[in-house]
DNA sequence: CCCACCTAGGACAGCTCCCGTCCTACTTCC
DNA sequence: GGAAGTAGGACGGGAGCTGTCCTAGGTGGG
C-alpha cells in the first residue's frame, strides 16, 4: 500500500493545526526518522504548499499560506461546522459567492459520513433564525442535488408549485444556479415543454437526479443571470427606501451592515441620509426598527404602509393585551436594566 | 519528486466533483495508463477513501461518503465562500458548534493565500446584515488569532475596553474559548494581574500571538465554560419570553425558525403560546415584530417596554415626518391593512 | 443477442524512488 | 558556549511503482 501518501497526508493534516511541531514529535507520531520527516517536508514544499520552519530551539514546523489551497484536513466536528455555515449562508444568499458556496457545500456533502450529516441536518434546522422576511427559505439540499446535477449533466425530475397553486411534475435538463436577489432560480431546459424555462427553487420539492446524461445544450442568452433577471422582471418585488436617520452617519452605516446594506450619506453630525440596496420590504423595514434611532421614511409608499402596520401591530401587542390585570408589579415604565 | 502522492491528490481533487469520471478520462489527465488509475483508486480505497464505482457502460467513478473526511480539494472561490460562510456564522454564534467553527476557521485561515484573504476581507464586512442587535459583534480574525495562540500556548498581548471605558493593556496566556449567549469569552491567565480573568472578546483589539510559549495552566474550575457562567452571572442580560401569537402553531414555529428559538405550543386552532429560548431584547423583540401576526406578550416586562418604544420610533417615523409633526390622527385603534 | 464500453485485477520486467544511518553546517535561545 | 532545532549531502539495500500484457465480469443499446 501507498505508505508514503499516507504519511504526507497525515502530515499535512498535523501541520494544518494552527501550532509548531519540532521535526522530532512529527517523527514519533509518523513512525519513521526525523530524516524521513525532513524529506517529506521537502516534498511538501515541492508540491507548492509552503512549509514554514523557524530555526533554533522551540523551533518547529507549521503550513502557512502559500499560492495554492492545500486540501484541507478536517476532523469531524470541523466539518460539521463547515457544512452548517455554508447552508446558513448558501439558503440565504450572501453577494458574489452564491454559485462557490454552493458548489462547496456540494463537494463537501458527497463526502460527508452519515452520521454527521445527520448532526448537520438537526443542526441546520435549528439555526435558521434569520427573519424568514422573504417567505419560504431554500432547502440547502435542493441547491446541492442541483448543483450536482448540473455538474453532471444529468436530468433531474422534480414537482413544481407555480404561483397559482398547481403542482406538476417537471423533467428538466438543468443548466444553472442563479442568485437573483434574496431568491435561487434553477436554468433549465423543460424536456416536456421542449423550450427553456426558469423555476424558483424555493418552490420546487422532491428534486433527484435520473441518472440519465446529456449532451450539454446552448442556452439562448448570454449569460445565465442576464437570462433570468430579463425573465424576471416584475416578479422580484424587491424596493429601494430612502430614509433619513437621526444618528451620526458612521454609526449607523455600522449598524446597517457594511456596504451591502446600501449607502448613507451625512447631512450633519446628527442625521444622515440612507439610500438603502434594492431588497424586500420585510428586511428595509427590519433594519430601519431596529435601529434603535429615530427615522423618517421617504420611499417607497408600501414600505411606510408596512411599517405603520407593524407598529400598530406592535402597540396592539403591548397596549392591553387580554387582560391588563395580569398585574405587572414593577411597572410599564421601568426602564429595563 | 513525489510524483504519485501528487497524483493521488489530484485524483481525489477531480473524485471530489459531483460528476462521474470514466477511468480512461482520468488516465488522460493525470497522463498515466489506465492500469495506473485502477491501482490509484486501490490505493486510495486502502486509504479509506471509498471510491464507488459504477458498472457498464457510461460507468466510471466518483468519491462517496465514507467513514472518515477526506482531504478536501477547494478551487479558490469554494474556499472564499466557506471562510465567508464561517466567518458570518462564527462570529454570531450558533449553538453546538461555535467552537468547532472557530477552530475551521483558524485552520483554513492559516492557509488562505494571500489574494483569497483580501477577497474574504472585503465580502466578509460587507455581510453582517443581520440587525447588530446586542451590540458590537464580534471581529472573527480576532477569533482565529486566539485560538491559533490557545491550540499554541502562546502569550497574547492585546487591548482591552473594560465596561467602564478605560483602555488597558493585557498581557495573558489564554486557555480558551467560551460562547455563552450570543457572545464570546476568553478565559486566559493574565500575567500582569497573576489570576484568571475572563475577557469579553468584542471589547478587545488589537490581539496578537506574542510568540512566547508557556506551560499549561490548569483553569481552578471544572470546566471553561462553567467558569465563564459562573463568573458573567448577570452580565449576560438575556431574556426569556412568553407570548401569545394568534396564528397556527405550525406555521408560527416555522417562521420563528425551529427549536432554537424555544418552544411553540398550541392552544387551539388559531393561536398558540411561544416560550423563547433565553435570548436579547432586540432579538425577542424583532422575532415578534416580523411575524406579521397579531402577538400579546406577557413577559418580561422588559420586552413589553422595548417594544413599545420601538412601535413609538416606527409611529413617528412614518405618521408624519417632519411635515405632520405628532399628529396622529387614524389613531392606534385601527387595526392595520 | 451480441457488441461496445466500462470496471477489476493477476503476472511480470524494469526501474525508480524511498528509507535509515551516517555525517556536517547553520540558527537561535538560555 | 551548549542544547535543541532545522538543512541537507552520501550511500546501500530494499520496497514500491509503472507499463504492457492478459482474462473476467457488469451494463446498456442496436
Amino acid at each position: 500500500m501507498s505508505e508514503t501518501s499516507a504519511r504526507l497526508l497525515n502530515l499535512l493534516s498535523l501541520l494544518q493545526t494552527p501550532r509548531e511541531w519540532p521535526g522530532r514529535e512529527l517523527a514519533a507520531r509518523l513512525r519513521v526518522t526525523t530524516r524521513t520527516i525532513r524529506r517529506d517536508v521537502e516534498r511538501l514544499r515541492e508540491l507548492g504548499y509552503p512549509v514554514h520552519a523557524s530555526m533554533g530551539a522551540e523551533g518547529g514546523y507549521r503550513l502557512a499560506a502559500g499560492t495554492a489551497m492545500p486540501p484541507l484536513l478536517l476532523d469531524d466536528e470541523e466539518a460539521v461546522a463547515i457544512a452548517v455555515g455554508l447552508r446558513s449562508t448558501a439558503g440565504h444568499t450572501i453577494a458574489g459567492i452564491e454559485e462557490a458556496s454552493v458548489r462547496a457545500l456540494a463537494k463537501l456533502e458527497q463526502v460527508l459520513p452519515a452520521r454527521l450529516r445527520r448532526r448537520v441536518g438537526t443542526l441546520g434546522t435549528a439555526t435558521v433564525p434569520l427573519p424568514a422576511g422573504d417567505g419560504p427559505t431554500v432547502d440547502p439540499e435542493h441547491l446541492t442535488v442541483l448543483a450536482a446535477a448540473i455538474a453532471n449533466h444529468e436530468r433531474v425530475r422534480f414537482r413544481y408549485r407555480a404561483g397559482a397553486g398547481e403542482l406538476t411534475r417537471r423533467l428538466v435538463e438543468p443548466h444553472r444556479l442563479v442568485a437573483a436577489g434574496r431568491r435561487w432560480y434553477l436554468v433549465a431546459f423543460d424536456n416536456d415543454r421542449d423550450d427553456w424555462r426558469t423555476f424558483r427553487v424555493d418552490r420546487l420539492s422532491e428534486p433527484f437526479a435520473t441518472g440519465v446524461r446529456t449532451a450539454p445544450r446552448e442556452l439562448p442568452a448570454a449569460d445565465a443571470g442576464a437570462y433570468v433577471r430579463e425573465r424576471m422582471r416584475g416578479t422580484a418585488a424587491t424596493y429601494r427606501a430612502v430614509a433619513t436617520v437621526y444618528g451620526p452617519a458612521g454609526e449607523v452605516a455600522a449598524r446597517l451592515g457594511g456596504r451591502a446594506a446600501g449607502e448613507v450619506e451625512p447631512l450633519d453630525g446628527e442625521s444622515c441620509r440612507w439610500h438603502s440596496a434594492p431588497d424586500s420590504l420585510e428586511w428595509l423595514a427590519m433594519r430601519l426598527a431596529m435601529l434603535g434611532r429615530e427615522f423618517t421614511v421617504h420611499e417607497p409608499a408600501e414600505l411606510t404602509a408596512y411599517l405603520r402596520a407593524m407598529g400598530d401591530r406592535v402597540h396592539r401587542a403591548t397596549d392591553g393585551g387580554e387582560t391588563d390585570a395580569t398585574a405587572r408589579p414593577t411597572g410599564r415604565d421601568t426602564p429595563g436594566g
